[in-house]
DNA sequence: CGATTGCTTGATACCTCTCAACCCAGGTGG
DNA sequence: CCACCTGGGTTGAGAGGTATCAAGCAATCG
């Protein structure tokens, strides 16, 4: 476990505060802030770790210690099945927190997606905190409704059939969680779309293709995709 | 809406109480009681509904007034699209809470897959009485934390790929919501699980038939399957 | 009984997976 | 500087699984 070897050194509290100035949310370095959930329960008392890309920040099984909030880049959180196939649950960007378990046990693992930044929070800790201080369970309480809510869009996504629904529908959500432009930029690889989206690499990299040919999107780069009808797009997810 | 014509000559806290007396955790009438989540914060102020076969709880887009809790039966949430097609987000049993939201208004529809009872209570009243109420307010927690499992693993069944697997964890998942023994009772048409696997029905009745040739399981009735080689059966689940 | 509804089964088309080759950008090292 | 390597991405051909269309069966109900 990565994460031990980087909370040891820092425990919890000694680091400095993160308030609203932590990040944008969005996983690019440069986007304007527009956190969701204020911080006012929780970010007094976090540590901040670093994670590389690929790294794991826990592990599914692992005892579920803490919680955490993205601070900048996206961490992925997904499940691995006996065959090797990997099943990605949800990515999350500055101002998500993820690792909220009913469980003594985390139920997906967290592996970031490119460079994070994320504050931890001890769990015991919050949950010792949580009663008697209102603001804080409400904020728990929303970010629980919220995670739900994303799970069941997330559900709601993969009952689609083809693979042209899920991929459009993919940007959509991706090019909103990054108010940015037109313009969307990939945090993730092909793979990772493939399995957040229950497809393979090459039907993601097709279907990307197709899209392109039908003129409702451009492939700047491979990371970059310039969105040329929204509405169009929006019709596929529909 | 249904529900408001049941609603108007009932209003809330005019029924009588409902605790731990209500139903068992298990949508056939006959089961033993075991309720994930006690009573003591909610169940004083709902008031008892009557749902009859297909009939809607409560539509998607409506204003979410209330909370609901399943009392006998089996409530489908459900998603339409524009094509006609549905996808059901989840099926709740006796003891669920379902129609919790975050937003005002119901983000699926609900309705009735067999005669129900379910428990509403106005969400206005829930929210005032949770500040202060430590009890109410961590029911609420959970149950959030719990829909959010639901869907979560609901999101990671529909990944996986191949109609056996999908249906297989199925067996599985409806086998152990009523504890019954190895003959698992379904209360949903093909349509239901189709809907909620992302097949198609005849995908689903071909699969059912699949897995008897295999002898994993018998098909008794359509509705009653008995589960001859439960480990098959998890093996596929993976 | 005929009609309806839910379910099963069959034949075929279509879409996605699989396996494979290839491309491209970036990094390394001679 | 260029050859080489590597990882991520694209594209192609064929196989396989699921959707679609269609027919038939069983139970239920007026």
């Amino acid at each position: 476990m990565p994460m031990s070897n980087q909370l040891a050194p820092a425990t919890a509290a000694t680091f400095p505060v993160v308030h609203d100035a932590i990040a944008p949310r969005s996983w690019e370095p440069n986007e304007a802030a527009s956190l969701a959930i204020d911080d006012v329960g929780l970010a007094s008392t976090g540590s901040v770790l670093h994670f590389t890309q690929d790294q794991q920040v826990f592990g599914e099984g692992d005892q579920a210690e803490f919680l955490f909030k993205v601070a900048s880049g996206v961490i992925r959180t997904c499940r691995f099945h006996g065959d090797g196939r990997r099943q990605i649950d949800d990515f999350h960007i500055a101002g998500d927190i993820f690792g909220l378990e009913t469980s003594q046990h985390y139920q997906v693992s967290a592996e970031a997606v490119c460079d994070c930044m994320v504050i931890a929070y001890r769990r015991r800790g919050v949950e010792k905190r949580a009663p008697g201080n209102e603001t804080l369970s409400q904020q728990l309480f929303l970010v629980a409704l919220q995670s739900m809510n994303r799970a069941r869009e997330h559900a709601l996504l993969l009952g689609r059939r083809s693979a042209v629904e899920k991929v459009a529908s993919f940007l959509i959500e991706w090019g909103q969680r990054a108010p940015a432009s037109t313009t969307v930029t990939l945090a993730m690889t092909r793979q990772d779309i493939a399995d957040y989206l229950g497809l393979t690499i090459e039907t993601v990299s097709r279907t990307l293709s197709q899209l392109e040919r039908d003129g409702l999107i451009t492939l700047v780069t491979a990371r970059r995709i310039e969105i040329k009808d929204v509405q169009a797009l929006r019709a596929l997810h529909g």
